[in-house]
DNA sequence: GCCAACGTTGGC
DNA sequence: GCCAACGTTGGC
């Protein structure tokens, strides 16, 4: 199975890419998306590539790189009144939302911002940039991952 | 803080 | 099954 290519957003004030250099390893909870849920649940491998971005933040940024250690399983946040993410319709044995885990490769050492990658003509077909996209798990291919590393370099 | 875009819910 | 209302996301 050839390695994929995925990008994940997250709000810093939630989680950031610091919390991360932090713990070294998260599961990637909260995920409430059935179409993020089912590349989770379906598509992420052990091995593959993970570019870690900063949604509602400054600037909003590609801001790291990691890599998924722990296939789909269930999000016991689902289960738990007390969490933001509760959902009561979501049942133990047949799981609605699914996580995993990852680990930090590296921080960048320059964040790859929006702004840079919608005016790179090579990353024009990332759902990131399309309108009002909302995704929090997407693919990306391998020439958008190694374009936006290559970003990472400039300067 | 504003607001456009989107996903979900629920009445019918 | 339609679709209006609502809540959320996320850029600016």
């Amino acid at each position: 199975m050839a390695t994929k290519y995925w990008l994940i957003k997250s709000e810093p004030s939630a989680y950031s890419i610091d919390d991360l250099v932090r713990d070294k390893i998260t599961h990637w909870d909260g995920v409430r998306n059935y179409q993020a849920r089912n590349f989770m649940r379906d598509e992420m491998k052990i091995g593959d590539k993970v570019l870690f971005y900063h949604s509602n933040a400054e600037p909003t940024a590609i801001v790291g790189v990691c890599e998924v250690i722990k296939e789909g399983y269930p999000d016991l946040t689902a289960y738990d009144p007390e969490d933001k993410h509760y959902d009561p319709k979501s049942k133990l044995e047949s799981p609605t939302w699914i996580m995993v885990n990852i680990k930090i490769i590296q921080k960048l050492k320059r964040p790859v911002t929006l702004a840079e990658i919608r005016i790179n003509s090579k990353l024009q077909n990332m759902q990131l940039v399309k309108r009002g996209n909302r995704l929090s798990v997407m693919p990306i291919s391998e020439k958008e991952f190694d374009e936006i590393l290559k970003l990472r370099a400039k300067f």
